[in-house]
DNA sequence: GCGACAG
DNA sequence: ATCTTGTCGC
């Protein structure tokens, strides 16, 4: 069906020391001001393993929004070619979601990713570098730090505090259910924070990660088992 | 040099 | 990320 435009095309193929020297170059095109359409379906991403981590697997859905029924999914594999390097995910994951996305019938207006958008040592997480290859609006979400501190978050569901990376606010904690460890969104592409926060909190119901990412999540890791639920 | 370090 | 059962607490 491939509706997927990929509007920046490059290799992927690099060494880590060239791969940070695209992402210098790549984190001047990250939007972080709201350009995206009225959202009527949300995404989600996640990459599983398998094969003792030879084997890359990805998994995209398609939430209807904001009634967050599951409308389409996708699974993607393709052999693992770049190492697990803290600020080079997107280098070792995207390749296989952009094989994934590419399944889809039709693209949503708004993908949550799992990892860092803008909270990120140079500015271009999963997320960004995701949305900027795609030129899709993306937020990211992630469970742990990479970057930034914060102020202790309230234990009330829907508060936050700045996360703060180089005296830049990059980020936000996000308490997504009280009881329950903070979530990190950034801004992926073509999204400010604030509004990146909203759509997070409008995907999430009783549990501490969006739906959007459970869905994800569980068909990433557990295909077969995840697909019985969904006939 | 030392510690930190998404998934 | 992945290997894995029970268990503590609301």
């Amino acid at each position: 069906m491939s509706t997927l435009q990929v509007h920046v095309r490059h290799r992927w193929d690099l060494d880590p020391r060239d791969a940070v020297r695209l992402q210098a170059h790549l984190r001047q095109r990250v939007e972080t001001r709201d350009r995206l359409p009225e959202v009527t379906a949300v995404g989600g991403v996640d990459v599983g393993f398998e094969d003792e981590g030879r084997t890359a697997r990805a998994a995209v859905v398609v939430l209807s929004f904001p009634s967050l029924t599951l409308m389409e999914y996708a699974i993607a594999r393709a052999p693992v070619t770049f190492p697990y390097v803290p600020g080079l995910l997107s280098f070792r994951e995207i390749p296989v979601v952009l094989e994934a996305l590419q399944k889809l019938r039709a693209l949503p207006s708004l993908l949550l990713c799992d990892g860092q958008g803008y909270a990120h040592p140079r500015r271009l997480g999963i997320a960004s570098h995701l949305g900027i290859v795609c030129d899709l609006p993306t937020v990211g979400v992630a469970k742990t730090l990479l970057v930034g501190r914060h102020e202790p978050v309230p234990d009330i569901r829907g508060t936050w505090r700045p996360l703060v990376d180089g005296g830049e606010t990059v980020g936000a904690a996000l308490r997504t259910r009280a009881g329950v460890k903070p979530v990190y969104v950034s801004a992926g592409h073509r999204i400010s924070l604030e509004t990146a926060l909203r759509y997070v909190m409008a995907c999430v119901t009783r549990y501490r990660l969006p739906e959007t990412t459970r869905w994800a999540h569980r068909l990433a890791s557990h295909p077969e088992k995840a697909a019985a639920g969904t006939e």
